[in-house]
DNA sequence: CTCGATTGAGAAAAGGTTTTCCCAAATCTG
DNA sequence: CAGATTTGGGAAAACCTTTTCTCAATCGAG
């Protein structure tokens, strides 16, 4: 019993029970008039033998899978482990799995994937990246199966997922506003992301409502602790009008900043309050104090994903276009507050 | 051509190169007996249509689905993403595709997706989890298919494969003590991790053979910044005997460590030179000095265990046990030398 | 008691390939 | 030129399910 190596087949089962193979299909699947009888006495043949169909005999018939392909460019793993679990676990429920393709911004991988997914005739297609403003190294060709594409450029006419950093940094400063904090600063990177502009437009958009000033402007940078911690030590030793609270760009960016302050004696968050972007759990727990940040859901995202999918492969109609998924506000130390 | 819903099978590639299906089988398998110029037809029909035979079809009739599980519990991501992409960029080159079970220490759902793996009749099934001395919360039932283990704990008789912990410490210290370094000292994570142990002994390993001292033995702690920001204060301020080189456990740790020293203007790598554990490129390149640090080349490690699970799924004998893959010392500039 | 309707269950096709024979025609051997 | 061998190519089974028919037996109604 333990070392099986050809498996059973509907036909063993319906041998042993005593019918045909049309029967036993048809009591195993729910389907068909018999008996209650015969179904039950098959069903305990079929468990008794453990039976378990073939998923791909299945497929052949049903022209579907129940399989999914995700490609993606990010072998840094910070956007699509989270994406890929959540997809992962939300399709394993409906019986879906998920070919995991990692092609190294290599186009000829991304080829060589792509003629595999088709070969291995997934019911559709997840691409991913780590930049919603950045497409992988693919022209796809006319595809066969369905396409969503998440944190990652999305084509004229396609379905995209991505974080609504807008919203996100919206959520950041408005918690500023309303704890009292009155000039908040913001330090971010570089210019040339998409989701910097859409982080500065929250911003901006939650001390307008709140009617406070942008105290200089956002200030532009990179996505390292080197720099939060500079821009902090400039912005901070320069008396004068010092901002009392910092939505940073992203969890390093923070984490920089408070080592910063901490250097210049500056208390987080009774002098200065600090939030940052991502709940990169491995920054945002192990800065002191903890980090309140945004959560970009990314687990969800991938679940969302997915789902749709699963309806555009039912020919369910789907809005077209490209949707901006809520953050969520996890609140720490670094903000004060309740 | 572009909304293709129904793909082209064998049987239109025969009728429209005039001979029967098992012909065309045949010529584009390069197998049988027929005219050079038959097989060339076909072939060239088989272009035109784009014809790509389907995987299921094959499969069923290989008994072999060219198919992998990939089942990990490191939602984290930080071991199993690189490990997933070195396992799916080697089985693509060979045809196989990876099918990624992110089971997040569910025993639940680890049963669904250990079921659903069956029911694809995967080849074979690669466990990937994030400490050596722990395995995944499933108790695998007596499995159709062959296994190898990824930095989990690997059962008696089983295959598994781990970064050589010892021989990358033992690598690490060796440099140090290379260069001159006579007081290594040692901070590493908590005592409770196997690695830790390992880890420690290549440290004494090295001392040993350089004829060094084991300054008070290692630091066992946290795998945090702050550990390492922390001991490096305690270490370091205490006058007298202080070390001229620390081997961290980490990247997290030596960066921590590199920020204390900072603080006590000893400067690295002049007054005390630094090696970390991990080469995750964030910390390592992040830090200043960028860090000289242990690459456990995961990457690697993925690759070997899928190759070698191909091995076993072709009746190749494969001895059991446990491989420890060797790590490979990234130098920077943490610890001056060339 | 007979005719139509219902019921339980099986035969066979379909889904797309590969592979094992098998056969007729062409080629070679003596 | 008769017989043996090679050659090119096809028919059909096999892989494992599901589903659509089909059919005999049973049932109820008149």
């Amino acid at each position: 019993m333990s070392d099986t190596v050809s498996r059973v087949t509907i036909h063993q089962v319906a041998a042993a029970a005593g019918v045909s193979v049309a029967t036993a299909s048809k009591a195993l699947n729910e389907r068909g008039r018999m008996t209650p009888e015969t179904r039950q006495r098959v069903q305990e043949v079929a468990r008794n033998l453990s039976f378990r169909p073939n998923a791909m005999a299945r497929a052949l018939v049903h022209q579907r899978s129940f399989t999914l392909g995700l490609l993606t460019n990010d072998t840094y793993g910070r956007f699509t482990l989270p994406v890929a679990a959540g997809l992962s676990a939300a399709m394993a429920d409906r019986g879906v799995s998920v070919f995991l393709c990692a092609i190294e911004d290599d186009p000829q991988r991304a080829w060589l994937n792509l003629e595999a997914m088709e070969d291995k005739r997934v019911d559709g297609l997840v691409i991913a990246g780590k930049r919603v403003d950045r497409g992988l190294p693919i022209t796809l060709p006319a595809l066969s199966m369905p396409v969503v594409h998440v944190n990652a450029e999305c084509p004229e006419g396609g379905v995209g997922f991505v974080p609504d950093d807008e919203g996100g940094a919206y959520l950041a400063t408005a918690h500023l506003a309303r704890l009292g904090c009155r000039r908040i600063a913001h330090i971010t990177g570089p210019e040339s992301f998409a989701a910097v502009h859409l982080r500065v437009a929250g911003w901006r958009r939650a001390l307008e409502e709140a009617g406070l000033p942008a105290p200089g402007g956002a200030l532009f940078g990179e996505w390292s602790e080197r720099f939060g911690y500079e821009t902090g030590q400039r912005l901070f030793s320069a008396g004068a009008e010092r901002p009392d609270a910092v939505f940073c760009g992203n969890d390093q960016i923070a984490r920089g900043l408070i080592d910063a302050l901490t250097l210049l004696n500056l208390r987080v968050p009774e002098d200065v309050a600090v939030v940052g972007f991502d709940n990169w759990e491995l920054f945002a727990q192990a800065a002191r104090p903890p980090l309140t940040t945004v959560d970009m859901e990314l687990k969800g995202l991938g679940r969302e994903a997915g789902l749709t999918l699963l309806d555009m492969i039912d020919g369910k109609p789907v809005e077209r276009g490209v949707r901006r998924q809520p953050c969520r506000l996890v609140t720490r130390r670094s903000c004060g507050g309740p």
